[in-house]
DNA sequence: CATTCTCCGATCAAATTACTAGGCAATTGA
DNA sequence: TCAATTGCCTAGTAATTTGATCGGAGAATG
């Protein structure tokens, strides 16, 4: 009942990335010292929400990642969806043929599932980087070094 | 994001004991018949649910298990707490020396854990069972016989 | 006193997760 | 123009977690 790591990782670099918007390009390399993450465990994590369509990237010398959209446009649920496979513990529709306890495991399910969706729906990147700044305070400057 | 097998298997184990509550104790190879569960796996959470004093069993011929109180008094969350190990993603309190994915990734995961606990904690097995029994329907009676 | 059960530790296989290696393909700056 | 840079992609491996089984010891019952 907690982020696996892959998506830990993508959330992290996602958020460095809403920190610099709308600059340059940062390259996959420079994340991952940022954050220090196994840089191509980063790498492969990166290529996905570019495939989701969260971040473009450009080859090349001087390329690297950037937001495709405003912080203020991307959603967290989004993002960890995506990451994650299976955020929804959402099982099929309910079967008819079941014991007592597969339809209230289903129930749980289907009441977890809609709870997180729900929490994770209501904030965006920017939100999000609002209230890491409030509990940010002191020790962020070294982050832009 | 999803239960695991153990725990979506005591879920059912307690459920089917909350059915027959206050009746006679209930052996872990019938429980394990009326859910289809295989039988040494399910024992060793029955036990774990013992000694989270959902349970009270009694070894020797004729024993089993049984709710150790009404199913009014047992709160799901507590039950799935105990099988999960780590319902909650709550890491340590917010660390000082954080980098500001780490401090992001620290939110998200508080703010879900605060809403998978309200969740569970407001659903008690008796209230489970109703609606179990609600969208059980037509085909309860098998698991009478 | 034999049968029926819970209790319990050890162990194992399979699945999942976390991560690395290595090369191709585009781009660019010198 | 060409070497350096950087993303893109496949495949594989290491580590951890999960799902389960084995083989009993020991308590109650009838």
């Amino acid at each position: 009942m907690r982020l696996s790591k892959r998506t830990e990782y993508g959330l992290r670099a996602i958020v460095q990335l809403a920190r610099l918007w709308p600059a340059h390009y940062v390259q996959s390399r420079d994340l991952s010292k940022q954050e220090n993450l196994p840089n191509k465990f980063l790498e492969s994590i990166l290529l996905a929400l570019r495939r989701g369509g969260f971040l473009e990237s450009k080859v090349g010398s001087g390329g690297g990642y950037r937001l495709s959209r405003s912080p203020r446009e991307i959603v967290v649920g989004d993002v960890l969806r995506r990451l994650e496979g299976r955020l929804s513990a959402r099982d099929g529709e309910s079967p008819r043929d079941s014991s007592p306890g597969e339809i209230a495991v289903h129930l749980v399910n289907n009441r977890l599932t809609e709870s997180t969706d729900t929490v994770l729906d209501s904030i965006t990147l920017d939100e999000l980087l609002d209230e890491v700044n409030k509990h940010g305070g002191s020790q962020q400057e070294m982050y832009y070094i």
